[in-house]
DNA sequence: GTCTATAAATGGATAGAC
DNA sequence: GTCTATCCATTTATAGAC
């Protein structure tokens, strides 16, 4: 156990981002102080610097961690050995999901929302990660060529920004999901 | 001349209205105070109470004011003698435009970017608006249910997002406007 | 209608004791 | 690693003089 304090400071690490995760869903992504995310973990604002430089740094990791998670969802659908067609279906349903149940997380990733802050490379080479998974799904299918990707992505997103900003909770939106992907796959043979 | 002094009130609060469009494009939506308000029009902040009870108050008026141009593009392009399919065409080209020339704007009236801000009842109505003059042109080119709409709005508003996210100033997805409208929204019919 | 002065709160961040 | 104390800047908003 020689890294046993490094496993403990990791371990706060990610209850503090976990902790501002939850203020970024109830209150919004910008509707939190560092000291209420310090009584939330139970400390002081102060010593969160003991684990972030600011706190744009930790906006910096809640995005990584939002990609590392968007990525893990999507392998999970990459692994399966249902048809081609049927797991680009699934994926997309699952990218949906994901950005529609963490509408705050949606605004991190996707959005540029807040002014002060920009990803590190580090962060937005996971972010390309993203795109290349996706990019990789859609080659299963058909010529991947960057207008088919661009065209995908900006599908999915656009329902689930409507989704969250204009029926939160319903799913007025999300039953139209198979029906874009019917009318895109149709044309993408 | 009995109202001269209203209209004067009326003519600086549209200059303000307008120095916080100019700021909100150079520093983002919430980059900005009612300090920086002021001196770019040469006031105090304290004078600025004197047209809006507040800041929020003041990010109403500028989403009443969105939807107002955004309508009025549109009522430009119904107006128009065109075939109804080309005036869809040219009015989903206008929305996208509308909605990528000032990222800004778009954050402020399709996100909820503000945690403290929420459109009034008046604002509210004027957006729905928007979104009747959307469902009356595309009921002239075939059945305008409400899903025709919601995927209609999707698709375009998506377009926009990525296209002010990932390329800014860019033509990455503005040039996939019409392929999106062949592929997903013109079978509408 | 605009100002100065200031309230009253909040923000991110640092220094230094323990 | 956590704390107290505090800095210093900033914020929205109000009171009251002019």
């Amino acid at each position: 156990m020689v890294d046993n304090r490094a496993q403990r400071h990791e371990l706060t690490k990610q209850r503090i981002i976990d902790a501002a995760w939850q203020l970024s869903r109830d209150r919004g992504l910008t509707g939190w102080s560092l000291r209420d995310l310090g009584a939330k973990v139970g400390m002081r604002a102060p010593s969160l610097y003991v684990y972030f430089p600011g706190k744009d740094a930790l906006y910096d990791e809640m995005f990584a961690q939002g990609n590392r998670a968007l990525l893990a969802a999507w392998a999970e659908e990459l692994a399966s050995d249902a048809p081609a067609g049927q797991r680009l279906r699934s994926g997309a349903h699952k990218f949906f999901d994901f950005a529609v149940a963490d509408p705050a997380r949606l605004q991190l990733m996707f959005l540029r929302v807040i002014p002060s802050f920009e990803p590190s490379s580090a962060s937005m080479a996971l972010a390309g990660r993203v795109l290349d998974a996706v990019t990789a799904a859609l080659a299963e299918v058909g010529p991947a060529d960057q207008h088919v990707v661009d065209l995908w992505t900006a599908v999915i997103t656009g329902l689930a920004v409507q989704q969250v900003s204009n029926d939160p909770g319903g799913r007025r939106w999300a039953d139209l999901v198979d029906t874009a992907i019917d009318r895109l796959l149709a044309s993408a043979g």
